[in-house]
RNA sequence: GCCCCCGUAGUCCAACCGGCAGAGACAGCGGAUUCAAAAUCCGUCCAGUGUGGGUUCGAAUCCCACCGGGGGCACCA
C-alpha cells in the first residue's frame, strides 16, 4: 500500500509543497481509511470469556485489563479540545497494553439523562430523547475522528431502554434489601420478614409479628429497606422545581446547577440508606489505589467521628437531654447546654415563666432576649433564625441564642447547668444538642463571652499558651468527683475512663457519629428513570400514608410515558413555601393502572398509581461499568462469570485484601464525592446480595488534569474571540488593534475561547492533535491550550514520515540491507527501554520526547534516506499508541498486511543499554571541576584512582591528601578537600 | 480558620532512590530554500530551580518557616 497521491497532489498544487508530504490532507486521508478498516475488521472488539461476545477462545484472566473513562454527558455544544484529554490518554495506554499481550476492554458510553435536554425540551417542545440521541451521534462522530480503540459493541447510554430497565431492576434489589447491622451487610428483606414471623428477631416495640395488621407489617419492613420513603428535611429548589441531594447543594446553600436558592423543607421523598454503609465506605478506601486527595474528600464527606453520648436530666420536666461530644474527657468543664432551635425537646422543657428570682440571681437581660416568658423568648428567637437564609446564618458568626428557662444536671458533679437554644448548634448533626465546654472549645468560648457564662479549664494548657479555648493535648485538671478522677490523665486516657464511668451508671456511652446523610434519590423531573413502584389508588386500609409497592420484575422496563409538558412546575427562586410537582404526575393515562401485585394478595387486580418522581442523574453512572461487560444480556444485568473475569478480586496480584474492580478508571476530580461515593454504595449492595464478586467498583482511580484556556476582554469587559487576539512584541495583547486584558480559566462559549477537536483534526489531522495533547505535560497536570504550539507535533510526524517515505514520489525509503551504526542501535534501545516504562506510567510527554529525540537523530544520520528496517519498524511500533493511524500506514507500507494493533511492542536488548565507557564529572567540594572518561567496567577503586590522577584535580589538591573521596558508580566522583 | 496539591528558561514541560539543572515542544535570534512569502529544513540564545533557614561531601529533590497559585472542607460538637 502507498499513500494516496490524489489528495496529496491537490494539496501540493495549492501550497507548492512536495506531493507526498505528511500534511493535514494526507493525514486525514490516512486516518479515514484506517478508521474504516478498524471498524470493518472489528479490530478492537474485545472477547468475553463466554456468552454472546465470546469468540470461543480461552482467555487468560491474568492478562485482562479493564480500562474505563468517566463517560460524558452528551451536551449540545459537542466536545472541545479539553474533553478528549483523558479519552486519548486511556486510548494510548490501552493500545500499549494490547501490544504487550493484554486483553484490553475499553469502550465509551453516555450519561444521557439530565437537565439540559429536558430544559431544551421545555423551551422547544422537542422530545428529550430526540435531542439526546442527536447529541450522542455528534459525540460518536467526534470520538471516532480521534481514532480511539473502543469496542463499539459495548457502548451503552443510560437512556437506552435496555439499560434503564436494569437500573430499575437494581433499584428493586436495593428496595428489596435491608442492612443487617449485626453482620454489617445487606440481606434480602424477605429474610427479615421471616425472622420477624418466626420470632427469631423481635420487633422494636416488642409486639408479635402476627399481631400487626398488614399495613403495619409493611410499614415496619419499609423502616428497614435500603430504599425508603421518608418525610425528611430535604433541599427544595423552587427555581428548578425539584429537590436536590446534599451533595448537589453548595456550601453557601445554593444549587450546584444554576446557583439558585435552596430551602430546607419537610417533604416525602425517596431516600437511599447509604449511611448504613458509612463505615465500609470509609474503611474500604484503604484497599483501593486512588489519589489521596479523593480519598480524603470522601473520608471528609463521610465525616466519621468517635465520641460519646451523654445524658443530662432536666431538673423540672425530668426529660433526658442527650448530647453528642467528641471530648467526653472535658465533661467537668461543661458550664451550659445548647439545643438546636429546631430540637423537639425544646417545647417539652420550656417552663411557662422565667425561674423565680428568689431561687436564682436576677436573670441577665442577655439571656432572656428581653422577653416576658421563656416561651416568648424562644418563639422570638426561632422566628429570627428561620428568617435567615443558610448563607446569612453561615456568614454571621456572631453567637446568638436565648435561655430556655430550663436547667439540667451534669452527671459527673450534680451541677445545674442552664440550657440555651442557639443556632450554632445544628439539628442535622449528632443529637442536635451539645454540652458547652468554653475552656476547650472556641465556639463555646465565644458564646460564653457573649452571655456571661462561666469558663472552666479542664485541660492544662502549656505555659506559653495565651489563646482563649485550649483545644490541644494536655493533662486533665479540675476533673474529679468522689468516684472518679481524671486529673493528670492525657486526653485519650481520660476519654476512655469517663466513658467507662458514664456507661456504668447508664448516663452515657461511646458513640460514633457521621456527617454523611442518607441519599435523597427522587427528583421532580421528566428526563430520568421512572421508579418501578406504585401505590394503592384508594389508599391504605388503616388510613395511614401510602405504602410503596415494588412492581414485579416482569413489569420491567417501566417506560417513560410521552407527556405534553416536560417541565416540573417551577416557582420564583425565593418561594420557599412552594411544593414540588413532577411532570409525570400529569400523564394520567400512564400513572393509573390495575395489576395483581404478588406482594399483596389481598389486593389482587386493584387500582394503583405510579410513582411520578424519577431517579437522579447519578443512578445510571452507579453501575455502567457492569453493563459494559455484558451489554447484550437480556436475562441479567451482567453474567456472573463475565463479571468475575473482568472485575473479580485478584489476590495473587494485588494482595489478600484486593476488592477487585475496574483496573483503571480515569476522569476529572470533580466527581470525587458524588458519583464515586454513590457508585461504591451500589456496588457494595450488589456485592452483599451476591450479584457481583467485586466489593469496590474501581480498583484504581486516576484524575487527569484539565485543559484550560486564555480568554480576553476588551475595555468594556466584553469577551472577544480569543483566536483573533494577537500578542504584541513588547508584551500585552490586542484585538483589532485595541488592547485587551487576558484571563485564564475554562474553555467555554461565553468566554469565546472554544477550540474544537474537529478544527484541530481538519488543520493538522487526528494523530497530530493526539500527540500534541499527550506531549504538553503529564496526564495529571492541568495546562493551557495553545493552538500555535500544535505545529511542533506536526513537524515531528512529518520528519518521521520523511524518514521512511519519499515526499516527491511516495516510495518507501527504508533499506533492508546493511546494519545501523552502534550509536544508532544504542539510542534505539535506550528509547525502547525508556518508552516501555513511560507508557504504563502514563508519562506520555516524556515518551513522546524520547521518540522525537530518536527521530531527530535518525534525520541527521540518514539525510539521503536508507533508514534501516531494523530501526524503522520499532520506531513505528513505539509511535503507534500515540499516533495509531500514521503508524498503521507506515507499518502497512513496510509490508505488513495485518494491523499493528496486536503486534508485539519492541523489547530493549539489555546488552545495548550498557555503555562501553562512562564519563564521570569530578567535583571538588561539590563543584564540578573536571571530567574523566573510564571504561564502563572500571571498578570503584579504578575510578577513584583515575579521578585523583587527573591533572586539574592534582592542581587543586596542591599535594594535600583529600579528606574524603565519594564515588557514585556511573554518576560522579566528589572529592572533599 | 483547617486539610491536600503545586511553584524549574519568555511559555508548556524533563531531570529515576539526594549525584553534571535540560529530554522534548513553542516563541525569539541567525542561516538554507524562494523572485518574494508561506511551508519546510539546519543552527543557536535563554534559568541555577518562589523566598529564607537547616540536614548532607553533595539538595530542584529531604526537613522547618514564609510567600504565591490551585483545590477541598468549614459553627460537624
Amino acid at each position: 500500500m502507498t499513500a494516496q497521491p490524489d489528495v496529496a497532489t491537490a494539496d501540493a498544487d495549492r501550497r507548492g509543497t512536495p506531493p507526498f508530504r505528511y500534511t493535514a490532507a494526507l493525514a486525514s486521508d490516512i486516518e479515514a481509511r484506517w478508521q474504516d478498516r478498524w471498524e470493518a475488521e472489528q479490530t478492537f472488539s474485545t472477547p468475553n470469556p463466554e456468552g454472546p461476545l465470546s469468540d470461543g477462545e480461552t482467555l487468560d484472566p491474568a492478562e485482562k485489563y479493564y480500562l474505563m473513562d468517566m463517560f460524558p454527558y452528551p451536551s449540545g455544544a459537542g466536545l472541545h479540545v479539553g474533553h478528549p484529554l483523558g479519552f486519548i490518554g486511556t486510548d494510548v495506554l490501552g493500545r500499549f497494553m494490547r501490544m504487550t499481550g493484554r486483553t484490553v476492554l475499553h469502550t465509551m458510553g453516555f450519561d444521557a439523562f439530565g437537565l439540559p435536554a429536558e430544559q431544551y425540551a421545555v423551551q422547544t417542545g422537542t422530545h428529550p430523547r430526540a435531542t439526546t440521541e442527536a447529541n450522542i451521534e455528534r459525540y460518536r462522530a467526534q470520538i471516532r475522528r480521534l481514532g480511539l480503540a473502543h469496542d463499539k459493541r459495548r457502548s451503552v447510554s443510560t437512556t437506552d431502554i435496555e439499560f434503564y430497565r436494569w437500573t430499575q431492576w437494581i433499584f428493586l434489589q436495593i428496595h428489596g434489601s435491608w442492612f443487617d447491622t449485626e453482620i454489617g451487610r445487606a440481606r434480602p428483606i424477605a429474610e427479615l420478614e421471616a425472622e420477624f414471623a418466626a420470632g427469631t428477631r423481635s420487633l422494636p416495640d416488642g409486639r408479635a409479628w402476627s399481631e400487626l395488621t398488614r399495613p403495619e407489617q409493611d410499614r415496619t419492613l419499609d423502616g428497614y429497606r435500603l430504599a425508603y420513603l421518608d418525610d425528611a428535611p430535604v433541599n427544595w429548589c423552587p427555581a428548578l422545581g425539584t429537590v436536590l441531594s446534599n451533595e448537589e447543594v453548595t456550601a453557601d446553600g445554593r444549587s450546584e446547577r444554576g446557583n439558585f436558592p435552596v430551602f430546607r423543607r419537610q417533604l416525602r421523598q425517596w431516600m437511599m440508606r447509604i449511611t448504613a454503609y458509612a463505615d465500609r465506605l470509609a474503611d474500604d478506601l484503604d484497599g483501593v489505589d486512588w489519589p489521596d486527595s479523593v480519598k480524603s474528600m470522601q473520608r471528609n464527606w463521610i465525616g466519621r467521628s468517635q465520641g460519646a453520648s451523654v445524658r443530662f436530666r432536666e431538673s423540672v420536666s425530668g426529660q433526658d437531654i442527650e448530647v453528642f461530644t467528641t471530648r467526653p474527657d472535658t465533661l467537668f468543664g461543661a458550664t451550659y447546654l445548647v439545643l438546636a432551635p429546631e430540637h423537639p425537646l425544646v417545647d417539652a422543657i420550656v417552663p411557662s415563666a422565667w425561674p423565680s428570682p428568689g431561687g436564682e440571681a436576677a436573670l441577665d437581660g442577655r439571656w432572656t432576649g428581653g422577653a416576658d416568658s421563656p416561651t416568648a423568648a424562644i418563639a422570638g428567637y426561632r422566628s429570627v433564625v428561620a428568617s435567615r437564609s443558610d448563607l446569612e446564618r453561615q456568614e454571621a458568626r456572631d453567637k446568638t441564642g436565648v435561655f430556655t428557662g430550663a436547667w439540667a444536671v451534669n452527671p459527673v458533679n450534680g451541677e445545674e447547668l442552664p440550657v440555651f437554644v442557639a443556632d450554632y448548634v445544628l439539628m442535622g448533626y449528632g443529637t442536635g444538642a451539645i454540652m458547652a465546654v468554653p475552656g476547650q472549645d472556641q465556639r463555646d468560648w465565644d458564646f460564653a463571652s457573649v452571655f456571661g457564662l462561666p469558663i472552666r479549664r479542664t485541660v492544662q494548657p502549656p505555659e506559653d499558651f495565651d489563646g482563649e479555648a485550649y483545644v490541644g493535648a494536655g493533662a486533665a485538671i479540675n476533673s474529679a468527683n468522689s468516684e472518679i478522677s481524671l486529673n493528670g490523665l492525657g486526653v485519650d486516657e481520660a476519654k476512655a475512663a469517663i466513658i467507662g464511668w458514664l456507661a456504668g451508671r447508664g448516663d452515657g456511652e461511646a458513640v460514633v457519629q457521621y456527617k454523611l446523610r442518607d441519599w435523597l434519590f427522587s427528583r421532580q423531573r421528566y428526563w430520568g428513570e421512572p421508579f418501578p413502584v406504585a401505590y394503592a389508588a384508594d389508599g391504605e386500609s388503616d388510613g395511614g400514608p401510602s405504602i410503596p409497592r415494588a412492581l414485579p420484575e416482569s413489569d420491567l422496563p417501566v417506560l417513560l410515558p410521552d407527556v405534553d409538558e416536560y417541565a416540573p412546575k417551577t416557582f420564583a427562586p425565593d418561594d420557599r413555601d412552594s411544593a414540588p410537582e413532577s411532570p409525570l404526575a400529569r400523564a394520567t393515562e400512564w400513572t393509573s393502572f390495575s395489576e395483581d401485585l404478588a406482594s399483596d394478595p389481598e389486593r389482587a387486580w386493584a387500582r394503583y398509581v405510579r410513582e411520578t418522581n424519577t431517579m437522579p442523574q447519578w443512578a445510571g453512572s452507579c453501575w455502567y461499568h457492569l453493563r459494559y461487560l455484558d451489554p447484550t444480556n437480556t436475562e441479567r444485568f451482567v453474567d456472573p462469570d463475565v463479571e468475575r473475569f473482568w472485575l473479580g478480586p485478584r489476590p495473587e496480584v494485588f494482595g489478600p485484601d484486593d476488592p477487585g474492580g475496574v483496573d483503571l478508571y480515569v476522569g476529572g476530580v470533580e466527581h470525587a464525592v458524588l458519583h464515586l461515593l454513590y457508585a461504591r454504595f451500589w456496588q457494595k449492595v450488589l456485592f452483599d446480595l451476591g450479584y457481583v464478586s467485586a466489593s469496590e467498583p474501581f480498583r484504581r482511580l486516576f484524575n487527569q488534569g484539565y485543559i484550560q484556556a486564555w480568554a480576553y476582554t476588551d475595555s468594556r469587559g466584553v469577551y472577544v474571540p480569543a483566536e483573533e487576539v494577537v500578542e504584541e512584541p513588547g508584551g500585552g495583547f490586542t484585538w483589532n488593534g485595541e488592547p485587551v486584558s487576558r484571563e485564564y480559566g475554562k474553555m467555554g462559549k461565553s468566554l469565546r475561547n472554544v477550540v474544537t477537536p474537529d478544527e484541530m483534526c481538519a488543520t493538522y489531522g487526528a494523530d497530530t492533535f493526539r500527540l500534541y495533547e499527550m506531549s504538553t505535560g503529564p496526564m495529571e497536570a492541568s495546562r493551557p491550550w495553545s493552538t500555535r504550539d500544535v505545529v511542533g507535533s506536526q513537524r515531528f510526524l512529518q520528519r518521521v514520515w520523511r524518514l521512511m517515505v519519499d515526499e516527491n514520489n511516495g516510495s518507501l525509503r527504508v533499506a533492508d540491507a546493511g546494519e545501523p551504526s552502534q550509536e544508532t542501535l544504542r539510542l534505539l534501545h535506550r528509547t525502547i527501554d525508556g518508552v516501555r516504562a513511560d507508557f504504563p506510567a502514563m508519562h506520555y510527554n516524556t515518551a513522546a520526547a524520547k521518540l522525537i529525540e530518536l527521530a531527530n537523530h535518525l534525520t541527521k544520520t540518514y539525510p539521503e534516506g536508507g533508514l534501516h528496517r531494523s530501526v524503522a519498524e520499532p520506531l513505528v511500533l513505539m509511535l503507534s499508541p500515540l499516533c495509531p493511524h500514521l503508524a498503521e500506514e507506515l507499518w502497512s507500507m513496510l509490508g505488513h498486511p495485518q494491523s499493528l494493533a496486536y503486534a508485539p511492542f519492541p523489547v530493549a536488548d539489555e546488552a545495548l543499554l550498557v555503555e562501553e565507557s562512562v564519563e564521570y564529572p569530578i567535583q571538588v567540594n561539590g563543584k564540578v571541576r573536571s571530567r574523566i572518561t573510564v571504561p564502563a567496567s572500571a571498578s570503584e577503586d579504578e575510578v577513584r584512582a583515575a579521578a585523583l590522577a587527573e591533572e586539574k584535580v592534582v592542581e587543586l589538591l596542591e599535594g594535600a591528601e583529600p579528606r574524603k573521596v565519594i564515588v557514585v558508580p556511573g554518576r560522579l566522583v566528589n572529592i572533599v578537600k
